[in-house]
DNA sequence: CCGCATCCCCAAAGATACTG
DNA sequence: CAGTATCTTTGGGGATGCGG
């Protein structure tokens, strides 16, 4: 009686392992956070993981019922795969987990940090704030790829990845995406971010200012 | 280049896996949730991780700072590993991956719970009551097992393996902790268990319903 | 081109035995 | 008690192939 490659335990934390503990499962459910996904789509952003790897971990992700695989309508007849609604439970997860990582003693350098990555950072340090709660919808612009956001009495409500052309109260454009990310750092403000060209504000620069406000990334801790 | 055995990404997600992302990683700290313990004790709770990869883990967890290994004053001069302060503020992963895990839609069945997992349970549930706040000292027997629980104006402040002899407000004895797992689950309630003489209640029986009617843990999710 | 399956190789995981 | 040493097994990483 080998091992079981499961745990073996009645703990929910044990349980929750034995299905999104495997290397790449985490990964993979992190990038259909912002939405469905192609095959193809998850290949190009976890190159690391070959495509054997991607096939072995949305089947057991399907199984356990954390995402569905589903093929659109026609015209665009294509395969998806999206989180079920417990699978994007997982939310909380994500959060307290890169919450947690941000705040490494020893953190990674130089390393790839993908547009997705950094819009879901936006989701992840947002902080509700107390007073003052506002209203907006935002277009931003991370190098080719483009976001729509949406502020809800100071609540964040939508975070995806668009298309449309719906006009937003303000358009946040980035040639870089990592500018964005060292905004959301606190490492650079707004202002300067726009002086040095590595941003253009279009539209309401009071509500992009609220927005970025409230994200709070949290520092490294002292060693 | 051969694999570099991270994820290579910067994203505070990615580099969170990296340091506990690893098999059995985040179970040795787990095990370390209620007070620090000795390598024989993490083995006896963990006998499905041989000696190797605990040892292994435990290398890997104190290089990254998320706990340590310390060595007791005489003549107790037994070594021990805690959580670092860092370390312990995995707490918030750990609250929403229980919270996620016991609402799997296929929940583990007739496996393993330790007392310790009972007991964190306990933790992983509570909510603050948003009326009535009280405070008590709790004394838990679970089988051989004793746990110390303290609760300040609604908010669990402690919750430790104990061996004092302290007087608390009330003590519940469970002969088996898989009784005090029903009771938090909402399967049993205080009343059938002490009646049916799974639970012994010594002291003040208001303070210790007050306590099980804040652990609310939640039931699969309907498939 | 998309969505995998197959194959090979090596590094972790797992089991067992043993030692300071 | 607190691990290390050794050996076997398994799963991950990488390349390639192949049907739809």
């Amino acid at each position: 009686m080998p091992t079981t490659r499961t745990y073996g335990e009645a703990c929910p934390i044990a349980h929750s392992l034995d299905m999104i503990g495997d290397r790449w499962a985490m990964l993979v459910v992190r990038e259909l956070r912002l939405g469905p996904r192609r095959f193809s789509d998850l290949q190009a952003s976890l190159p690391a993981a070959g495509p054997n790897m991607l096939a072995q971990r949305l089947r057991d992700l399907e199984r356990f019922g954390v995402l569905t695989r589903r093929t659109l309508p026609p015209p665009a007849a294509a395969k998806i795969y999206e989180l079920t609604e417990w699978g994007s439970e997982l939310e909380p997860v994500f959060r307290a987990l890169a919450r947690w990582g941000a705040r490494a003693p020893a953190p990674p350098a130089g390393q790839r940090l993908s547009p997705d990555s950094v819009m879901l950072g936006l989701r992840t340090f947002f902080v509700v704030p107390t007073e003052a709660p506002w209203s907006a919808t935002y277009d931003v612009h991370l190098g080719d790829e483009r976001y729509r956001v949406r502020v809800v009495d100071g609540q964040l409500t939508e975070l995806t990845r668009t298309a449309t052309d719906d006009p937003a109260d303000a358009t946040l454009v980035f040639d870089d995406h990592m500018a964005m990310d060292a905004l959301t750092a606190g490492l650079e403000t707004l202002s300067e971010l726009i002086e040095r060209g590595a941003l253009r504000l279009i539209g309401d620069a009071d509500a992009a200012r609220r927005l970025i406000d409230a994200v709070h990334k949290p520092q490294p801790t002292a060693t």
